[in-house]
DNA sequence: TATTGTTATACTCTATAACTATA
DNA sequence: TATAGTTATAGAGTATAACAATA
């Protein structure tokens, strides 16, 4: 299970050791060329990932609300306040507080804002697309379960 | 290959639409997972993984410039120089211009960097390994082998 | 008392571009 | 002219803790 691992890019081959069998860092590589390519594709845009996914999947679940919104995406409750002020802002998100709990915030899309989305849609789905350049359908698939299966376990952290 | 995806933690269930199918967003949600676990096992130190992964490598590497570093790593040259002034400060890293190329840097670690990174070797793997739970031997081989197939292509992001 | 979200501060990392000193 | 690093600035995202309003 332990390869040596000297392998690299154009440069000198450059030993990495165990941290080649990282699965952390392997993922964060991953996912800086990810982002790469989120960049590319939407070069001459705006667009940035977090706000997008966020406008995505309130797109999807219109009134979610703000918490299980944070936790769904991994984003801290702290930023996503911001992050919603910023859309709020730009006009492409409402803020709701429901009489059932005044305490929380329902999200819902404008109308821009779901314009915004339908005229990206493309777009993203031409990331996802360029994100499994080298991999085989098979392979996506693997690849899918496997981080789905990292994600979505009952994780004990402790509380 | 496109089930709808309504899945999710313990809140209601949340409809994610194509972005479930997303290798960058999936990628995303695994590599703060892992950040998070690093964090928890670094809790009481210092440490960073930015920084440990930086000693850890021209710790296996001794005299390696930083350009080649930075692009094995992934970390763009203005924070690489931050990166390093930060540890040069701390007595763990040392910056030689060799006569060969003036315009270069090569980095070596001190005697208190290399006593670090033997320090934090063990909570190191520790990290490791409790990045894999969940996922069985074989599943973690597949895993690194398909994200070692994304990182370490011939990618063409034309220059 | 616990929970939802907000505010505020500090820090890491990224993006970009202009700059230097060498080559 | 190109390359290796550096500096400087702006912004995204995270960590943390204190806070208000509501439950």
């Amino acid at each position: 299970m332990n390869a040596p691992s000297p392998v690299m890019a154009q440069d000198e081959p450059i030993e990495l050791g165990s941290l080649g069998q990282s699965i952390g860092f392997m993922l964060r590589l991953a996912q800086t060329r990810a982002y790469d390519q989120f960049f590319t594709e939407f070069a001459e845009t705006e667009v940035r990932p977090g706000e997008f996914s966020v406008l995505w999947v309130v797109s999807l679940n219109p009134g979610i609300k703000q918490g299980p919104l944070a936790r769904a995406l991994n984003i801290k409750p702290a930023h996503m306040t911001k992050l919603v002020d910023r859309l709020v802002r730009a006009d492409q998100m409402r803020r709701d507080i429901p009489a059932e709990d005044r305490r929380s915030v329902r999200l819902t899309l404008t109308d821009a804002g779901q314009a915004h989305v339908d005229l990206h849609r493309d777009r993203f789905h031409a990331v996802h697309r360029s994100e499994r350049i080298g991999l085989s359908d098979a392979e996506v698939g693997q690849l899918l379960a496997l981080l789905a299966k990292l994600n979505f376990q009952e994780d004990a952290p402790c509380p």
